[in-house]
DNA sequence: TTGTATTTGTAGGATATATAAGAAAAATAT
DNA sequence: ATATTTTTCTTATATATCCTACAAATACAA
């Protein structure tokens, strides 16, 4: 199996980092919508959240019930350690590429 | 149409920065499997230069013949105004993201 | 002109991203 | 019980991205 993580794939593996320890469906979609401007439907998230979990970069759990008016129990994401080493890595080697690219070739004035 | 790079894309369009002015079809596959590790196929880095050229992140330009043996003429791919600006957008909204993951979320020790 | 090297270009399949419509579950309120 | 809310889950469909295999073009050498 591939494991590179696709574009959609890193941002949501990151927003699920930033909501901790209350990563869900729902509040991944609204955290996209504030932070990157982008606007999802809630399957595409699911889906998303479940492929991850299967290639094991997301672990989750069923939360306990809440207090508020009502609603289906939460299935609570989190980083699992592999997540965090992939994470990691491309954003490392993303840095180091960026840091590499010559003066000339990133002058917005010359092009 | 869509204007987020794919994960591929964007590795891609940050190795025709580094190889600026060199940056070729064969120059950035091999410049992806010493930077990055990545074995791609020639074509699959073929297919990835002429899409993004077509959403106006690379332009492009035949280059004279060369001294050596033999081959084709190269073409050379350099960025544009806009690839510039979304790779530094993307890079940014991660970096971002990155700095807002609260440490419990991203403590190797705890998981 | 035939051979060899190098690179681009074409075609099609596999995987990832995205939307829509709705069923099912699990909770509280009335 | 019945209604209402919130969320997960399922199914179907469409498009974009990623990847492979192979064909075509362009150069120099013999």
């Amino acid at each position: 199996m591939r494991t590179y993580l696709g574009e959609l794939e890193e941002l949501i593996m990151l927003t699920v980092g930033v909501l901790y320890p209350e990563a869900y469906g729902v509040s991944v979609m609204d955290e996209l919508k504030v932070q990157a401007g982008r606007t999802l439907n809630i399957s595409s998230v699911h889906s998303v959240l479940i492929r991850l979990e299967d290639k094991g970069f997301l672990k989750s759990y069923m939360s306990e019930p809440r207090e508020e008016r009502g609603g289906r129990r939460k299935r609570i994401f989190t980083l699992t350690a592999s997540g965090k080493i992939v994470l990691e890595e491309s954003q490392l080697l993303r840095n180091q590429l960026y840091a590499m690219i010559p003066k000339p070739a990133f002058d917005f004035k010359l092009t």
